[in-house]
DNA sequence: ACATTAATTAACTATCTAGTACGTAAAACG
DNA sequence: CGTTTTACGTACTAGATAGTTAATTAATGT
């Protein structure tokens, strides 16, 4: 976050006049403000630092964003956005219900081991009851195209015969999140309660195996008393 | 929060004239932190309400406790310290295998459950990443004894067959953790995004069947390939 | 009883922080 | 061109907030 694109210096040339460009100025205080936001909280957060790491001024966070809770909100939103265009790529129609849910289980834990910024933005409204997502349309029914997707996966394993348990898909989905989110979220007191960085390079494939087999194994239905 | 127990009254008596008690007022003081913390995060909680919340001013706050942040770290080690004494309690060594990690798995459910506060306090602290949490000495090795009787359930399951996976203590607890941490610390994003409430009481035991039987189906085996 | 210490209160302050008033310059437009 | 609109900067303010000063009262020991 603290380096620039080489296309793009951050600081204008001294010699050239002040150039205006409001589509850049509005996607650096978004960009800036995201890194803020997911490194102190909302409250923690402050309007002038935010400024102060960009070649703008505090006046242009307001100019563009009217307070510190609607630019919040812009933050959430535009996070939000990124990851539902991520979702959408997976292609897994081709695949057998296994190796579907496997590789939808895998591919979900490549995405929050890639967007640390957008799990520290979730936890924070969540510690917040959600206030915000709440009041945001565009959020609503975000969520729809995975359990699609996953239903039908389900439906088909069972078809095949390969799913024995009487899942339901946003179950599934929560299991498959939960293990992800957690362990990027909570790699901090998790580390320093048993001493492993859960999110460090040596046990990445190993935990990227594991919420593939613990899906499949669910949901063949080996976790029955018999 | 808001209610008191009958059996101590949260004002004194107008006529009787002020008590004093160390003890009393330093427990109230971390009662009402811990609520305010986990409502608000560290930035967010304002000392001046957290005193107004009780029957003391905020100057006995800083005698106390010396500092906002010096009080916030009361709070987290007193929430730790509650978790541990509770996880004592767990008998499973006279269960088989497969019952015993099950078990463990439902009472992990549960204690999450219970403890709204204790699960928010340490969202918060991982969004500060862990600062608070690794200069306190009282937190270190606190995980060690839910180790200890994993590895001894892991044990006893692969010596009597039961258990194929070669599964790793830590892991084992970070994924029954992640299932029954991210349904409550997160019930609120996720619950704005597909419409269900997770912590809803006609979910609670179709979840907390859910995590023994993905625990046990993992350690099975039944994930693989094959 | 009386001195000493521990607990408590009220009022105060320095600083920080979200938000604003006002002015200016670059584009867009006619 | 000249006028209007859009983008931007400087300097400020009102209120909030963590932390303090100093006096006061209840308990404790002798």
């Amino acid at each position: 976050m603290t380096s620039q694109p080489a296309t793009q210096p951050a600081t204008q040339p001294a010699d050239r006049p002040r150039r205006r460009d409001a589509e850049r100025t509005r996607a650096e205080i978004l960009a800036v403000a995201q890194s803020e936001f997911a490194r102190h909280g909302y409250a923690g957060a402050r309007v002038d630092e935010i400024a102060e790491l960009m070649r703008t001024t505090k006046r242009m966070i307001y100019y563009y964003f009217g307070s510190k809770e609607r630019l919040y909100v812009a933050v959430l939103e535009k996070a939000y956005s990124e990851v539902r265009a991520v979702e959408r790529t997976v292609d897994v129609e081709h695949l057998a219900p296994v190796e579907a849910i496997r590789t939808l289980a895998e591919l979900t834990f490549d995405h929050h081991d890639a967007h640390r910024d957008f799990i520290k933005l979730v936890a924070i409204e969540n510690i917040h009851q959600g206030e915000h997502i709440r009041t945001s349309e565009v959020l609503a029914n975000l969520g729809a195209p995975v359990l699609d997707l996953i239903s039908r996966i389900l439906e088909a394993g069972r078809a095949s015969g390969d799913f024995v348990t009487e899942a339901d898909a946003i179950d599934v989905h929560m299991m498959i999140s939960a293990f992800c989110f957690f362990r990027v979220a909570n790699q901090h007191t998790f580390g320093a309660l048993f001493g492993r960085d859960m999110t460090a390079p040596e046990h990445r494939e190993r935990l990227r195996r594991m919420v593939g087999e613990m899906t499949v194994a669910y949901l063949r239905g080996a976790g029955g008393s018999a």
